[in-house]
DNA sequence: TGAAATGTTGGGGCG
DNA sequence: ACGCCCCAACATTTC
């Protein structure tokens, strides 16, 4: 009896899986996954991302019965081998959109169908694929609001996802592969198991955290979102990014539990999700190139020296260093931080938003091409409904309005546990005194502010002068 | 999904 | 009592 190749890729799931479902009426199913990093390139998946794709693996494989067969390399010619040495009659797949991946999968699509092969593909991964929503005039949508007014009365925004397999029969065949521990996707360093250690991995946990999301952060999502502080956010990024829950499973959950301004605000984040994949679909470049090309003039800086001082989180702010210092430590980061640090690298540092990309593309467990190189060029002004230039967030007041107590920052921060929290967010005008009394040396154990705020705020409006 | 600069208003102190 | 000034507090404009 001949196999059906189930491939999986950004899709780690079981539940509300069409690819997948649709391979196991077909007859018996061969699940692979293959670490493709020869096509990827430069775009290959960051330190943080393959911690966690470790363990996703894992996860999925016992879901798969410890079935799932790992490989590594250039996914064509993994899949063209297997098609020499076994007798395979179908490979089904859920679509990335990913250029790299775009380009690759035609090509591994023509070579099936060169060889008799059927190829399926499907949509796993997105409420809108880019080819489906489009101008009255058959442009792509540049604006994120019509883009969303659009998408929510077409129906996009609601929909049913499709059940778990009733019956999964997966080959017992033997076939030579790699075992997962040999993709070394985990760092030797202690950091991965700190990093991890925040977090549960994989489908069930997905679920989970959803189900959690819907009972309590949700119910005030509209203000609680912003303050980092507080458990408002879905925390359920990492796991989008993976494909272990589905959008369509989390805008099903949140039609039929929620209904109201709360919801609507969630609903629009999900959504500049599939805008940010829609507007790589279209721009390609992205990841790299302005959206707005008039940015390629603009006078960023180099500077090393900044750069790592914005790395490390010792910028001398405290809400921009605890944001940094979260991204160290756990992985992720809060929304409204990854604004007020993005923000201060771009228009602050005047570095430009590349490093940003790339510290996050390193650092984030749900680091995704399509989020990162959106919401990169959002932040610096360059892409497609963009942040104004001259809005310009100012850490100080950021800090007092968003962690008004201090929490989040002592959080992150715990040397500065000890000072007022009428100091905590402009330590350098604290008196010597009360420096003292909380054991804080500025320059010692706290870095001095690395930047004159208010110099550095007309700088960059100027350098956007320049590009007018 | 800002912040700073500038403009306006209105109450209170005071000559 | 009245006008003048000061200056919060709020609103509008500008970057």
């Amino acid at each position: 009896m001949s196999l059906i190749i189930q491939w999986f890729r950004q899709d780690l799931r079981i539940s509300d899986n069409p690819a997948l479902f649709a391979a196991v009426n077909k007859g018996e199913v061969l699940p692979i996954y293959i670490l493709d990093d020869e096509n990827a390139g430069k775009y290959k998946i960051g330190s943080a991302s393959r911690i966690w794709l470790h363990h996703s693996l894992e996860k999925l494989n016992e879901s798969l019965e410890h079935k799932l067969r790992i490989f590594a390399g250039d996914a064509k010619e993994v899949i063209a081998q297997l098609l020499q040495k076994y007798d395979i009659s179908a490979v089904y797949w859920n679509r990335c959109y990913e250029p790299w991946r775009i380009k690759r999968d035609q090509a591994i699509k023509e070579m099936l169908k060169r060889l008799g092969v059927e190829a399926h593909s499907f949509n796993g991964s997105l409420l809108i694929e880019p080819w489906e929503l489009l101008k009255e005039d058959n442009s792509f949508y540049k604006v994120f609001t019509p883009f969303y007014k659009k998408a929510y009365l077409e129906g996009f925004l609601t929909c049913n996802p499709i059940s778990k397999p009733h019956k999964l029969m997966i080959s017992n065949q033997r076939i030579e592969c790699l075992d997962l521990d040999s993709l070394k996707l985990l760092p030797t360093s202690t950091w991965s198991e700190k990093v991890i250690s925040h977090w549960q991995i994989g489908e069930e946990a997905a679920y989970k955290k959803l189900e959690y999301f819907l009972q309590n952060g949700i119910n005030d999502y509209k203000e609680g979102r912003d303050f980092p502080d507080k458990q408002n956010v879905s925390y359920l990024s990492p796991h989008l990014h993976f494909g272990e829950l589905s959008p369509r499973q989390i805008v099903y959950n949140i039609h039929n539990k929620v209904s109201d301004r709360n919801l609507e605000h969630f609903l629009r984040e999900i959504t500049w999700r599939e805008f940010s994949y829609y507007l790589l679909y279209h721009f390609p470049e992205l990841p790299d190139k302005n959206f707005q090309s008039k940015f390629d003039y603009f006078p960023w800086r180099e500077n090393t020296t900044l750069l790592n001082a914005w790395q490390k989180g010792e910028t001398g702010y405290p809400i921009v260093d605890a944001g940094m210092r979260e991204l160290w430590q756990t992985g992720y980061m809060h929304n409204r931080v990854r604004m007020i640090v993005g923000s201060f690298l771009v228009k602050n540092l005047l570095l430009p938003w590349h490093h940003g990309r790339d510290w996050f593309w390193d650092c984030l467990l749900d680091a995704d091409l399509a989020n990162n190189s959106a919401s990169w060029q959002w932040v610096a002004g360059s892409g497609a409904d963009a942040a104004p230039y001259f809005r310009i967030f100012n850490p100080i007041l950021q800090g007092k309005k968003f962690d008004p107590e201090g929490s989040y920052i002592s959080r992150f921060i715990p040397e500065l546990n000890k000072l007022p929290k009428q100091f905590l967010f402009n330590i350098w005008e604290a008196p010597t005194s009360v420096l003292k009394k909380a054991g804080i040396t500025l320059g010692q154990n706290y870095p001095n502010p690395i930047i004159d705020l208010k110099y550095s705020r007309e700088k960059a409006l100027q350098a956007y002068n320049s590009i007018k």
